[in-house]
DNA sequence: ATTAATTAAATTGTCAACAATATAATTGTT
DNA sequence: AACAATTATATTGTTGACAATTTAATTAAT
């Protein structure tokens, strides 16, 4: 269970524009709202008990994010991603986390690759005892994606991949109910960027997180082509 | 028939909320709009002859897009960046042009390479001419970069760095008033990328953009630091 | 029975009024 | 004069009503 501080203790609701905005959102990252489907603007402000005009603006801001389209006088549809754009953001990701894996390797200190190590024993229990439930060891993956990210100390970043990029891969899988098969392999390969990490070795680190991914590319590939 | 008209320069975008998105969006980047000035809902809805509806729902889309900042009940703030936020995106530039210079070399047909040596020969005019006036020279930068971007095929990879790195760091410049200082240097640079997509030489290519990309970074922080 | 035209219903787009909150101005006290 | 408390003003947040448009249901025509 990981500490989300969503709501500190001030407690102070913010607006309900912006509360609304976090439900769908994540409604559509965890595949509630399932892609390409409509968005039903009376259904949805009675379901979430707001009127029109706050739900719109939580829309709107959704549009600006792309995870919804709108086109005029029709409608919001969730957005839909089909195999070549998942494609592409494999070729950002590859090239992204190159960078923020080089940069992590040159930020992080002692107590970091502790935390990383730590996060890699946990994945190795859930392999070994829920040898079925593949799907959290892919959770693990994005978990593992996710503080190497943070460890590069830029922001902008962070933003881009753990904001966006990494919701969006989700939701194709969510899409297709498709689960990734090579959670061993994956396991070393994490494994191998810590150690370079460890030593600060960033160039290393960006070829082997970039290998990485693009493994995980390939996989995709040869599931679609068999 | 319809189909060409709604893409041609007519586009008349039918709601109003899309239509005052478009024109706070280009005052932004323009600069006609202040970084970190406050948006006042009653008089900009005034000056576009609107009612605050869709004016709110454009700075929820404004908000999405990351160009703005809402504080709830106290109000929308354009964009401000900082020196080590301008660094932040030159080192995502530099790793993400780099893949789009490594696709448009693969992708790269004679007649798209013919257009690039016709941009640069233009390029070159301006230089030559008003060479005081760099800033188009600048402007022109970006339109290399934006082309190159466009022929590696990755739409998504368009949206980042066309649709949002670039704003960014042009607003910075309107923010700065900071000139860039290298155009002949640039040029010369431009040359030899476009030897490399030619000659389909991806990995040089690759290369030779990352190097230009961190040498306009370098050129900034040196303007900084002196 | 199929298709086109027409009508009805539902949905989206816009507005103006009101409530909640924050900012500015005023007053009062030391 | 400086500061705090209070009042007044302005701005943001929310709602429900209405207009414009699209989608559906119904009718008419071949």
């Amino acid at each position: 269970m990981k500490a989300k501080a969503e709501f500190s203790l001030g407690a102070k609701p913010s607006t309900l524009a912006d509360g609304v905005f976090d439900r769908i959102r994540t409604a559509i990252i965890e595949g509630e709202l399932e892609p390409g489907s409509k968005i039903n603007e009376p259904q949805l402000s009675k379901q979430y008990g707001i009127s029109r005009g706050p739900l719109r603006e939580a829309i709107r801001r959704l549009e600006g994010c792309k995870l919804v389209e709108i086109k005029p006088n029709i409608g919001a549809n969730i957005v839909s991603l089909n195999i070549s754009q998942i494609i592409e953001i494999y070729e950002i990701r590859e090239s992204l986390e190159g960078l923020a894996c080089r940069l992590a390797a040159t930020n992080a200190i002692p107590d970091d690759c502790f935390r990383l190590r730590e996060l890699l024993t946990q994945h190795e229990k859930q392999i070994q005892s829920e040898n079925g439930r593949i799907y959290y060891q892919r959770e693990g993956d994005l978990d593992f994606h996710f503080q190497i990210v943070q460890l590069s100390g830029n922001g902008r970043l962070f933003d881009i991949l753990c904001g966006e990029l990494y919701h969006l891969q989700r939701l194709y899988r969510v899409q297709t109910a498709s689960e990734p098969s090579r959670p061993i392999q994956a396991f070393k390969e994490h494994h191998q960027i810590v150690d370079a990490i460890e030593t600060n070795d960033s160039e290393l680190a960006e070829l082997l997180m970039k290998r990485h991914i693009s493994s995980a590319k390939s996989t995709l590939l040869d599931q679609l082509n068999q």
